[in-house]
DNA sequence: ATGTCGGCAAAATGCCGA
């Protein structure tokens, strides 16, 4: 038995409901981090995702942001809403849940444009206060998973092409946000889509401009970290981006794990 | 610089965030 751990930003969930919907019904992942749901607590489509079999805890606001974890036939049992660290930060960019034996962070990294600003301070701030929650959650020692679009891209492999001017300037590029990036990977959190597929692009967003789905100009910026107790059970990671091409589709494709319910022979 | 998409305020167009 494996268990499938997905992220997905879904880029406003009433907006995008049928393709999510197609996504969960053909990818039937055990538990789900969205991103981007764009909707207030009153306006979250639970109802249909109920009758889609999925249990789910949502943290949203108006126009912006927004955060939710499914679970297929449960419900999540919510540990955190809102990273620590700044209680005047309102965004709603995490939400945490211990679900089927894992402890699951669901996180929207602030995009950071225009670089440099106020958004990008802001970015670089929120990155720290999650990687001091990061260092916390690992110290239990429970299995542990940090999935959601960090809005970064780690390496030149990770970018359709590194040396694009269309991205040179942006701030899922910079190198402070990569710094940050890999001082996770190297507090011990495993990359699992790169661990799976070195030397592989990976995409999991397509800007809807200049054509860059067709031409598959994409971004690697949706990351699942396991923490050193989790990383021996991962099985298999991908991303179904066949869910970009879907009428009505999300800039983004989910991005999943799969991991092995006990440790073999454990 | 360009381009797409959607939400929003405030007036059917423009601005912002992504």
């Amino acid at each position: 038995m494996t268990l499938e751990v997905a992220t997905f930003n879904v880029n406003n969930v009433n907006k995008r409901l049928a393709p999510l919907l197609a996504w969960l019904a053909r990818a039937s992942p055990d538990v789900v981090c969205l991103q981007e749901t764009k909707a207030e607590n009153a306006a979250f489509p639970a109802r249909a995702l109920r009758e889609a079999g999925y249990g789910a805890i949502w943290y949203g606001e108006r126009s912006w942001n927004g955060v939710a974890i499914l679970a297929k036939d449960a419900t999540p049992i919510e540990t955190r809403r809102g990273l620590p660290g700044d209680d005047s930060d309102k965004q709603c960019r995490y939400l945490e849940a211990a679900v089927r034996g894992v402890l699951v962070g669901c996180l929207y990294l602030p995009n950071g444009n225009p670089q440099p600003g106020p958004k990008f301070r802001y970015k670089l701030t929120w990155f720290e206060r999650l990687a001091a929650h990061a260092a916390d959650l690992r110290a239990t020692g429970h299995p542990v998973i940090l999935a959601g679009d960090y809005n970064v891209v780690p390496t030149d492999l990770d970018v359709y092409n590194a040396r694009s001017r269309t991205y040179a300037k942006n701030a899922l590029l910079q190198p402070e946000p990569r710094a940050a990036y890999q001082r996770l990977l190297e507090a011990g959190w495993l990359d699992a889509i790169r661990a799976r597929h070195p030397g592989q692009p990976m995409f999991t967003f397509w800007d809807y401009l200049r054509d860059a789905w067709p031409r598959n100009s994409g971004l690697r910026l949706d990351h699942l970290l396991l923490s050193e107790s989790l990383a021996p059970r991962l099985a298999d990671a991908g991303v179904d981006t066949w869910v970009r091409a879907l009428p009505d589709a999300s800039d983004h494709a989910p991005a999943w794990v799969t991991l092995e319910e006990t440790i073999e022979g454990g």
